[in-house]
RNA sequence: UUAGCAGGUCUCCCUAUCGCUUUGUUCCGAAUCUUAAUCGGUUCAAAGAGGAAAGUCCGGACACCAUAGUGCGGCAUAGCGGGUAACGCCCGUCGUUCGCUAAUAUUAGCGUAACAGGACCAGUGCAGCAGAAAGUAUGUACAGGUAAGGCUGUAGUGAAAUCAGGUAAACUCUAUGCGGUGAAACGCCAUGUAAAUCGGUGUUUGAGGGUUGCACGUCCGAGCCGAAGGGUAGGCGGUUAGAGCGUAAUAGUAAUGUUACGACUAGAUAAAUGAUAGGGUAUCUUGUGACUUUUAGGAUAACCUGAACAGUUACAAGGGAAACAGAAUCCGGCUUAUGGCCUGCUUUUUUU
RNA sequence: GGCCCCGUGGCGCAACUGAAUAGCGCAUCAGAUUUCGGCUCUGAGGGUUGCAGGUUUGAAUCCUGCCGGGGUCA
């Protein structure tokens, strides 16, 4: 399994991301939230993902995109979890919802944890 | 040593692994009669945030609007001279205020100092309290003076009391400048529905729009407005090499100009320039030793012992880039935020 | 990316054509009334007018620069 996150793979298209607030389900393990839905999507990929940080919480761009970039970045590693054990397409759309700055040792275990809890649930059903 | 001001300068480096964007390139595939071009993947290489990228406060470039016209209105600037593409910016200079110093009783010199610094003999307005009186003046006391009289001076209130009064960051006037809208400008391509329904209004007796704060003028002109409902919300160009940067010479008090040479691929768009691990440097803290300086005691040619503050240096241990901050069409300024280092000046404290 | 508006006691608002004690309602506190509480009545406290400069004799008001909040445009 490779570790790439080409742009194919980002979630930009306004109307899909307009649908998963309207309809998407969420599962979180704070301070990530993940809200995800099975749909088509507009590129031939398994999964496109986006992430979000509050302007509210963090009015400094720069803190912004440092933690876009810390959730990027361990999505990226750990995506192979959520390829290995399903097929289906989703939508993804991670939101940082604590009001600190974190660092990445902090957020890589959430985010391994929040991507198990996403399976677990999605297999029940 | 503390704080500040002005000027200059920098905004870590290396290795490994995993990634992102752009450009070039290798190979493979799609499509096509073939090639080129195109699209998808892939190999390798190169490049990839700032001094403020920020605030959006000024000025431009550039683009479009009818060849942007006229009148009224509106806005901005304000000694003089220069610089500049332009400016509300910068430089020089004069003046005013303030502070300091020196002599002197009003000047001179200096300054990390401040200045929106045209006009109140064009007109209009405004001035609480105090005060007799606040802009059409003139009361009291004292003194002077007249033929007579607030005719003159002083006192008193106040920021200001008849003075060509004060006030324009009051209206206003003068001079100068400004057409409007901003990359969500603008051009091209693609995708999709409903050329449907209901109500109102209009077709040369002109609805509506271009058009901007208003009016006029002018151009287009058969649709336009409302209700409910349906669809799309993608791509490409504009878009990055420039009134730019460095060095030297030269003109100028300076801002800045001129000439020569040289170097320079950021272009994202739910928005790239990152993550992890290890090491190093600047530098910081602590400890030990040596030297310098000062000082106490003893010896008295240079020496010995102890103490203190500061500095220099060596070694060891630990910490280690960490401040403000993320390009979004591009430039010139201003303002604000902020960490080092260097230079100059002012300032605080301590030791001698 | 552009444009516009607003900051006055704890809260909601006045005073914005400069004039000296910055006012009103609710809330707070104290007293009266009541067996107690509420209602009612009386009184009190609480403001560097977002911050920093400037103009002026005098600034919440005028001007400039910041800070914070809100709205709007495809």
């Amino acid at each position: 399994m490779r570790y790439a996150f080409p742009k194919k793979e980002k979630l930009k298209s306004k109307k899909l991301i307009d649908l998963l607030f309207e309809e998407g389900k969420s599962v979180s393990v704070y301070p990530i939230k993940l809200i995800y839905l099975r749909t088509a999507l507009p590129e031939n990929v398994r999964i496109q993902a986006g992430v979000t940080v509050s302007k509210k919480n963090f009015k400094s761009a720069v803190r912004r995109n440092r933690i876009k970039r810390l959730l990027r970045e361990s999505y990226r590693l750990n995506k192979g979890q959520v390829f290995n054990n399903s097929d289906d397409t989703f939508a993804f759309l991670f939101l940082y919802l604590g009001k600190e700055m974190p660092n990445f040792g902090e957020i890589a275990p959430k985010m391994v944890e929040l991507l198990h809890k996403f399976l677990v649930k999605e297999k029940t059903h």
